[in-house]
DNA sequence: TGCATATTCAACCATTCGGTTGACGATCCG
DNA sequence: CGGATCGTCAACCGAATGGTTGAATATGCA
């Protein structure tokens, strides 16, 4: 359970790694088009997406010659539990969007 | 704003520092008695504590000879942002949230 | 069959990371 | 003053990271 953490937050702390991930907020993707906006080789952006796997925050299919990335938020649950309870007792200065998250988490099964 | 989320993901990137973080939920402690339950040298802890003071998410003040270690939740909001959001964007209004993110981004100074 | 496309593998490189040990600078106290 | 305590610094080590390039492996298609 630490290593799976270690994995997620390691995973997360890369700027590229965090850009495709947002990339792939907008739709499933090939690794040919996940790599298309950066300026790194296609096998850079491979590994990133390993990283990404190893993590359990995306998943790949290949079908065909492509392999498909699928972004996986649930893995996200065991950081963002662990950062929620350090947020917590700052509770009396959240802003705007603490509150909106807090009554979306209140109303979901989260 | 990229360096700085880059710095806290990977403070949090591994399990001794985030047991520290922990420990600091309690109380302010030491730098000795941060390291004391650790099975590692008082000089490998005084890196970690280096590590999380450079990401934000302590802060450091020396009193005498003692330096005291102080936790700083504030500084996770930013990856707290980033987490909630994926992990929350099947049950939450995902538009909202990016136009949340995107004010929340422009107003702090990461 | 043969060529183009999609992706990974392998080897390499420079840098960073987490750890050690030993020396050092500060500070408290008898 | 002198000794003990607190913490960092410096040098070193092995392993991991993020990048490259070029070759290799699949797959699709004419």
């Amino acid at each position: 359970m630490d290593q799976q953490i270690d994995l997620i937050f390691a995973a997360m702390a890369d700027a590229t790694r965090r850009n495709i991930l947002t990339l792939l907020l907008e739709d499933d993707m090939a690794v040919s088009d996940v790599a298309e906006p950066f300026a790194i080789s296609l096998a850079a952006v491979s590994k990133h997406l390993a990283v990404l796997t190893r993590a359990g925050l995306i998943s790949q299919e290949k079908r065909g010659r492509v392999k498909w990335c699928k972004l996986e938020p649930d893995a996200m649950r065991a950081a963002s539990i662990w950062l929620q309870g350090f947020g917590q007792f700052e509770a009396v200065d959240l802003d705007q969007f603490e509150q909106f998250l807090k009554s979306e988490l209140s109303a979901s099964d989260f």
